[in-house]
DNA sequence: CGAGTTTGACCTGCGC
DNA sequence: GCGCAGGTCAAACTCG
């Protein structure tokens, strides 16, 4: 709910009164929603004088608002008085050329308001459309959403790769990466001694086309570093570990779970502990879950929603930077540097990596109400990086989540919430995601209404909870559930 | 006995 | 073409 408001607030007054009002009677109606309406309200009344703005700036508008709201009807009676009188004309003409100098004051000031709200319109419109194309519509569900990601994450791709992805056979680099694909394999395998490679033969031709089409979303991951002393984190989600190896350059193995939360769900995690410290996991989540989830997972899945929507729409940089450049955007990211409280957590985003990866690293101690810290380079700065969290630690990793929850959300926790602020605090720390950032947010307030909506479905889910570690929280509200996921780099 | 874990073998992609 | 490393499979094993 705090984040929300907090969401809300960073919107609203972004936009000013020119923010399309939310339909105080939507039937969807949520809590959350309702205070960011009041938020929304409440900054348009800190903005008020917009109105007065967008009305046409002719001078007799001018004259008549300004003249009657001011001492200076007063002094046009006078005026009016002593024109009449010959003695007054210089003292006439003296009050009429104040009358002209106050009314270019106010012409100017007109000017610099309707400027103002032209760069206001500009920023909203930007960021609307890349709103847009963030969250699908109401109708459609999560499906749609996973959709359209995944048509970002296409030109995502296309914009790191524009060459090797345009002249890429189908199906041939990126045919195993895909879950489905995966799935594709478990559904048409026959016997269990049935050869891998017959199969794939067999079911190639239709697949890969339409794997090729699915394939960028899917491939992104984020990862969550956090010091964890049990083997894996609780998430709120089943899994069942199918392997595990040693990777080059870490003593520690890696372990492979996939979600058997339900039959045929394309998640898979990946666990290992840092080889630097083994206190350190890193939890890395690829995939999204095909099913309802309780309300703990939920918050994991919000988590990597949003990590996964600002990794990919922070890949398309021309946008974003040409957002970031408004003065407005950078009001706005600077505004949430506010909000952040506990910058300390970083997320980075990997290009270098197989998959865009977005990882947050948890592992270092909040530091609340600290002033974020100078704004970094730019995209440039793509390398292996911390993460998003997970929010599927045992005790202790939940513990880690406690530290990071904000010092008012004290009460009963809302796991969701916090992890995503947790996401968009790590986020925010880089200046690089403030474009991913609004779509993040957009996701979270506007978006994330559709998505409560759309998963109201999931909501069912929601009392199946069951044996979710200590973050599972009854009383959470449901959250976005596009669950993209995790993965240690 | 069913569900989950372990572990060696196998498959695949990639770099040389 | 070969070797390496990552990822997956599935039989064997463990546990409740």
């Amino acid at each position: 709910m705090e984040e929300h408001s907090q969401d809300g607030r960073e919107i609203a007054f972004l936009h000013s009164g020119d923010f399309p009002q939310r339909d105080s009677t939507s039937k969807d109606h949520q809590p959350n929603e309702c205070s960011v309406e009041q938020h929304h309200k409440s900054s348009i009344k800190e903005v008020d004088f917009f109105p007065v703005k967008s009305q046409p700036y002719d001078l007799g508008h001018m004259r008549a608002t300004t003249v009657g709201s001011s001492g200076l009807n007063d002094e046009l009676v006078l005026m009016n008085s002593r024109t009449s009188s010959d003695d007054g004309d210089d003292k006439t003409k003296t009050q009429i050329s104040r009358l002209r100098l106050e009314l270019e004051r106010l012409h100017e000031e007109n000017h610099k308001l309707k400027h103002l709200l032209n760069e206001i319109s500009e920023s909203y419109n930007d960021l609307q459309s890349r709103v847009l194309l963030a969250r699908p519509t109401q109708v459609e569900g999560l499906q749609q959403h996973e959709d359209i990601l995944q048509v970002i994450s296409s030109k995502a791709l296309e914009d790191r790769k524009p060459t090797d992805m345009n002249n890429e056979v189908p199906g041939t680099t990126l045919k195993r990466r895909s879950p489905d694909d995966v799935d594709d394999r478990d559904l048409h395998r026959g016997s269990p001694k049935t050869p891998r490679l017959e199969q794939n033969k067999s079911t190639n031709h239709d697949e890969q086309q339409n794997h090729h089409d699915q394939l960028p979303f899917r491939k992104a991951r984020v990862s969550v570093r956090a010091r964890c002393d049990a083997t894996t984190v609780n998430d709120g989600c089943q899994w069942r570990k199918y392997g595990q190896k040693m990777a080059k350059g870490n003593p520690c193995p890696r372990a492979y779970y996939r979600c058997t939360m339900a039959v045929g769900c394309p998640v898979r995690k990946q666990v290992q502990r840092c080889a630097e410290d083994t206190t350190i996991l890193t939890t890395t989540y690829e995939g999204n879950h095909n099913h309802p989830l309780p309300p703990s997972a939920t918050a994991m899945a919000a988590t990597t929603s949003a990590a996964a929507a600002m990794l990919l729409s922070g890949s398309t940089t021309s946008n974003l930077q040409q957002t970031l450049s408004t003065p407005s955007a950078m009001s706005s990211s600077s505004s949430l540097y506010q909000n952040f409280p506990y910058t300390s957590t970083i997320a980075t985003l990997s290009a270098t990596a197989p998959f865009p990866t977005i990882t947050l690293d948890l592992t270092n101690p909040p530091r609340p109400l600290q002033p974020p810290p100078p704004p970094p380079h730019f995209m440039s700065q793509y390398g292996p990086g911390p993460y998003l969290t997970n929010a599927n630690q045992t005790r202790s990793i939940n513990d880690n989540y406690q530290q990071l929850l904000l010092p008012n959300l004290s009460g009963p926790q809302v796991p969701p919430r916090d992890m995503v602020e947790t996401v968009r605090a790590a986020i925010a720390t880089d200046p690089n995601f403030t474009a991913a950032l609004a779509a993040a947010i957009s996701n979270i307030i506007g978006g994330g209404n559709d998505n409560i909506n759309n998963n109201n479905n999931n909501n069912e889910n929601n009392k199946v909870d069951a044996k979710s570690g200590g973050s599972s929280n009854g009383d959470s509200p449901p959250l976005p559930q596009s669950c993209t996921t995790f993965s240690t780099t």
